[in-house]
DNA sequence: ACAAAAGTGTTTTTTATACACCCATGC
DNA sequence: GCATGGGTGTATAAAAAACACTTTTGT
């Protein structure tokens, strides 16, 4: 707790000493099998300490001159090579000692983590494989402990996930421009389990909204009728945007 | 961009230069003030550059050994004294050139502001008046211009607080041990306006939900017939905890 | 007596839920 | 022809919304 660097804090002189901080971005990739039906979050083996061949969440340190979201979106890309994603950001940990670098050999330096819950499209998503770390899609039903506090943080992300689902049109962003009804079906049981409509009322209430436009062209997945490729309309989604509507 | 401290980064070296940060902490404190229906939010007026003389919602710089949410109430602590309130992370701004301390004073170092969100309950919160700073509960609607980002701030506090009460029961962590009705009818309408129910209805749903114990002591404001006070049973509500439930 | 606030009930409309059933295709 | 997945409709139950009405107090 001793005084160094006196000079950083010519704004509170004879006041108690900040802390000084590393900010680390931390991302919950998530995204969803819907052939094999299991939602899947990305996970990366530590190749460094501490937690050395550990799995946990990607993440990295913030750079000079670099914003948050930034941060986020460049290990993003430095894992996965994706065209349409979902990005928000989730919480803040910032307790001291959460990082077991704090007491080592760090000079006093906390490292806080802010991280940010991303969404995927799992059949474009290409993993980027360096040869060193390794990196896979693990389904959340079954991570193993995690690096850091990153169980906690998945759990955290998971929640979030289940309820942007419910009131916000996430799945357009991430589903291909075109799909059936019965992919969208598919996305949402995935994620929220299979406890909130059947399929036929799932259609009724979702095809009432107005916010699907039916282009007319048919695709035949192997046996039985072939289903109608749906578009998401953003404008005519504009009224819902917001409302505590829950679509689902 | 150029290297200065480089014992701080044995972990990487030849890496990009990660930037410092001093983290600081922002309150949005909300209170209701049901008597005259208006929403407040507590503003500081800075007694020190940058934004000298200008309105700013309450804030600090995390010190060495606290953690954030510490910072959250310290500073709450610092302003008010109230027993009752609810408190809770809201986001985390950290872009470079936020904070015009980063450009001038600063030797490269950056200011990232973790922002919580908290209510209080009016009648029992006392001011703590220095004698230097000024301090007030400005009505949310007419807010001047604020320091920093304030007012994006504010604005992303009120829309929490909004979805907050309408899916979980902030409200009486807030409101007296008991209340009328009538109360919580005023606390809702003076945050969400009055267009979600009328009393009638509001009441009928509320008390069928049985989360809601009438002590059968009765009170009388003014004319009119007395009203029974009530209490929220916590045990009762917890099933309808993390539900997508909206009681309003 | 009557205004004001509290509290109850009733009617109508809308939405949720559970299914039964028809349609178009591959094999 | 029949299994398979796509798509429509209907009957019932529950909830939301609107509003009329009764009860109990102060003045």
């Amino acid at each position: 707790m001793a005084g160094r660097n006196p000079k950083k804090i010519t704004y509170s002189l004879n006041q108690p000493l900040l802390a000084d901080f590393k900010v680390g971005v931390d991302n919950v990739i998530f995204s969803v099998d819907t052939a094999q039906n299991r939602l899947l979050v990305l996970l990366i083996m530590r190749q460094q300490e501490p937690f050395l061949n550990h799995w946990s969440l990607p993440g990295t340190l913030v750079r000079q001159g670099e914003s948050l979201e930034n941060a986020a979106y460049r290990i993003l890309a430095e894992k996965i090579r994706v065209k349409n994603l979902y990005l928000e950001q989730l919480y803040t940990f910032g307790g001291p000692h959460r990082d077991p670098r704090e007491d080592s050999e760090s000079y006093g330096v906390r490292y806080l983590s802010v991280s940010y819950f991303a969404l995927v499209r799992f059949e474009e998503a290409e993993l980027i494989a360096d040869g060193v770390s390794g990196i896979a899609w693990y389904p959340v039903k079954d991570v193993p402990q995690l690096a850091f506090d990153h169980n906690q943080l998945l759990a955290y992300g998971h929640q979030r996930l289940r309820n942007k689902l419910e009131y916000s049109p996430v799945a357009f962003e991430v589903l291909p421009e075109m799909f059936t009804l019965n992919d969208l079906y598919q996305f949402y049981t995935t994620i929220l389990g299979e406890n909130f409509a059947d399929y036929s009322n799932f259609r009724a209430r979702l095809l009432k909204l107005g916010f699907l436009f039916d282009t007319g062209i048919k695709v035949s997945r192997g046996a039985g009728r072939p289903a109608s490729l749906y578009k998401f309309d953003a404008d005519a989604f504009l009224p819902f945007k917001d409302k505590p509507l829950l679509f689902i």
